[in-house]
Order: C-alpha cells, then structure tokens, then sequence
DNA sequence: TCTGGGGTCCTAGGACCC
DNA sequence: TCTGGGGTCCTAGGACCC
C-alpha cells in the first residue's frame, strides 16, 4: 500500500493541462470496479436463517461446531454473552444501534442486548466467496481477489470493446456493465453488494462504500473535489487509525484538507515514501494495476485463550495447543502445495504486549515436527515472566512443493505421532 | 467491556560478502 | 590499522487491511 509511486514513464512532465498530460490520459483511462458485499456473513447467515430478517443479528465468537449446527436450540442474543469474542459482521439493523465489526462482544452487548449472535461459519462463507467470484468472472473476468468479501476488476477492455454498440459515453458503458454484475452476483447467490466505478483502485475502493447497501457508484476525476474530499483522511485506503491520528494532530482531518497540505509538510512527518503517496492519494492519484493472480507469502495459524494461561502452572496444556498450531499449518501448507524456510512464533502477553522470533532452516520443509522444533527453538528466546494471552505459528519464505510422496506420508504420520507422546 | 484470526508490506539494524 | 561503499539475507516490530 505505501509503495513507492512509480516515476512518470519517459520523462513526460505531468503538468496537467499539458497538451501531452491530456494525450497520455486519454490514452491512459482505466474503468476500474470494486465490488464490496454488503454485510457478508451477516447476510449469509440470513440465507439460512431467513426468519431473522429484519433482526439486529451480528456474526463473532467461537467458531461453530459440529454440535451447534446440527441443535435446533434458540438462537442466543447478546445479553448474557461472556467472553473474549469480537463482532466479524453485523447486519444494517445492528448497525443502527451502534455496534460494528471489530467491536468486542462484552461491548457489543451493553449497546445491543438484543442482538442475536450468530457463530461463525467460515467454510460456508468460503463457499458463497467462490460463487459470488465465479459469476463476476463470467461478467468481466480480469478480477483481483481482496479477501473473503471484496474484488476489485479491470472493466477496460470490456468498455473499451463495446465502444461502437452500446452508449457513446464511456462512463455509462461502465455503469451497465456494473448493473450487469450486481445482477449476477445476486442471481448466483441471492446476496446484494455494492459497487463504486471509477478510473482507479484508490477510489473505487472509497466509492463502493458511499452507497451501501446495493449501491451503485460512478465517479471521474471531476467528481474528486465534490464527492472524495469532504470524506475523513481515515476513508483512504492506507491510512489507519496512527496515521489519522496523526493527521489530526497537524490539523488534518479531510481528504480535501490532506491534499492541499504542503507535500514537504507530510514528508517531514511520515518519511518520503508514506508523506509522498498520501499526497498523491489526497488527489485521487493511483496507477497500481489489478492484480489477477499472486502467490502467498506466508501461513500461520494463531489463538487467543479463553483465560490468559500461566507459562509454568499450564505448561502442558500450552505446549498441547503450540503443538496443534505446527500440525494446523503442516496441513495448510500441504494442503495449498508449499513448503517453507522461515518458522515463526507470535506470543500475546495478559498485557496484549506482541512479540515474534523466527528461525530461518536450510532447507525448506512443511513437516510438522521440523515446524516444531524449529518454533520450539524460537519459544526458548523469549521471556516467559508474564501469563500469555495467543499463541501463533507462521511459515514464510514459501515456495511452490512436488506433490506429497507416499513416503512423505509415511514419515509425516510418524512424526505426528510422536508430536503427541 | 479490554481488544479475533489470517494476511501483506515497510522499516531498520546487523551480518556477511565483494 | 583504518577506511569505503553496495547488495543481500535475516530478524523484530509495527501499521494496515479484510
């Protein structure tokens, strides 16, 4: 996100109103799409349980187990909720009464007593992903994948193509071909999204938000003072909670009032990188291309205890959990075809105080006793003077694997075993 | 009411090599 | 004995996103 901004190709000065600046735009202008579901687990939790339809229903907590779903036990509000859970999703009519994703449960139910909370069920939302994804592509297929929920989509050569048939305005191309998606998505899944359109990713991302839900979004260069600059800085795709606060602190608190500070001023407070592309950014100004396929980086598997555990007194039982997490991404990685060569361990103090050390092998694996080790290695530097909240395991420096041999099998079920002596 | 889990990218210092 | 840069890899932490 805070990449370098590219330097201008061939030495073309980009004073706007240039002759030269105008050919190279027009030459340039990208239709690009973000598609955001609206309320996503909520809203697929509705499909199964469409009595609550109109109910403050939020999605969070424990994960659901087989035992929940198969009991047709009343659905629980938040009243009596206790625990370390956190909302995922929550419906509009939730929404409405202060709660939002993020928010922890014990919070959530002081303000939303009667909300009904849902676990969540992340397999299925992954099945609705794929559909959702697959009925967008047969629409407009160059699509870049934001997670679970969100898509952004190159709609150039589609508007670009249907030049001569369909309206002269090519904006108004782009908008059907949108209307277009918005009914296939909902066709394949019975699930609304919204949808902002725009000449880049920056602030299609900020446009499929104005609007939901089930909304519609067009906006052009013309459109960035009026609609993009009232907006709060925090609304930019890039700039968190730190960097807001920050802004405000210099007496930013717009987009519009980001983009007409001194560039120099946002150098001198946030370094060369991240000051110049928040100028740029203020101006509606991004040239990332979409991405249709990138290769992961890392897997890790992660847990936050019910109750804080004590490093000596609960020894076992954290050792039982830490060697779980090795086995859990032993399987990712063999499940998704990589093997990798830096192991990493997360460790969350009662205090929420984070620290990692990782370990870097010779020879990239995905055997979980050699995860093990190597993470048991990483354990034995750090401090263990406090209780620990999470416990995490990560696996970098990927590379794609051979298929498993029967004799990786075979070895890999005896190391499990022996992980559980 | 303390704050989930799975990711990406950036920075910065030190090791090590040329 | 001291003094250089540049490049790459490793490690730790942090911001940010969904």
């Amino acid at each position: 996100m805070r990449a370098e901004r590219k330097a201008e190709p061939g030495g073309f000065s980009r004073k706007e109103g240039s002759f030269w600046y105008t050919l190279l735009a027009v030459m340039a202008q990208r239709f690009i799409a973000h598609l955001d579901m609206d309320a996503f687990y909520a809203s697929v939790e509705l499909l199964r349980y469409p009595q609550l339809r109109g109910r403050p229903v939020v999605v969070g907590g424990r994960r659901r187990s087989a035992v929940d779903q198969s009991s047709s036990a009343a659905i629980p509000t938040l009243r009596h909720y206790s625990g370390r859970g956190v909302i995922t999703t929550a419906t509009y009519e939730a929404r409405a009464l202060g709660v939002h994703s993020g928010m922890g449960l014990m919070k959530a139910a002081k303000l939303a007593p009667e909300a009904l909370l849902l676990p969540a069920d992340f397999d299925e939302y992954r099945r609705y992903s794929r559909r959702f994804k697959d009925a967008v592509r047969a629409v407009a297929p160059e699509i870049e994948d934001r997670g679970i929920d969100e898509i952004y989509i190159d709609l150039t050569a589609l508007v670009t193509s249907t030049a001569e048939e369909g309206a002269p305005d090519p904006w108004a191309r782009a908008r059907a071909v949108a209307i277009d998606i918005q009914r296939a998505v909902r066709d394949a899944t019975g699930l609304s999204c919204s949808i902002g359109v725009t000449p880049n990713k920056l602030l299609s991302k900020i446009a499929s938000d104005l609007d939901k839900p089930g909304g519609l979004t067009v906006l052009t260069e013309a459109d960035i003072a009026v609609r993009i600059w009232p907006l709060p800085a925090r609304k930019l795709n890039g700039i968190g909670p730190k960097a807001s606060a920050r802004l405000e602190n210099l007496g930013i608190r717009t987009i519009g009032e980001l983009a007409r500070a001194d560039p120099l001023l946002l150098i001198e407070h946030f370094g060369r990188s991240y000051g110049a592309w928040m100028h740029e950014a203020a101006h509606g100004r991004d040239d990332r291309a979409v991405i249709t396929h990138s290769e992961p980086k890392s897997v890790s598997r992660e847990t936050t205890f019910e109750n804080d555990l004590h490093p000596v007194r609960d020894r076992e039982r954290l050792s039982r959990i830490f060697t779980d997490l090795c086995v859990r991404v032993a399987e990712d990685l063999r499940r998704k075809g990589y093997v990798g060569k830096t192991i990493g361990l997360k460790l969350r103090y009662d205090n929420f105080k984070t620290i990692t050390r990782d370990r870097t092998l010779e020879a990239p694996t995905r055997d979980a006793g050699a995860i093990r080790r190597a993470a048991g290695e990483c354990l034995k530097r750090v401090p263990l003077d406090r209780r620990i909240r999470l416990l995490g395991v990560r696996m970098g420096a990927l590379s794609r694997s051979e298929p498993e041999t029967a004799r990786d099998a075979l070895s890999r079920s005896e190391h499990t075993a022996t992980l559980f002596e």
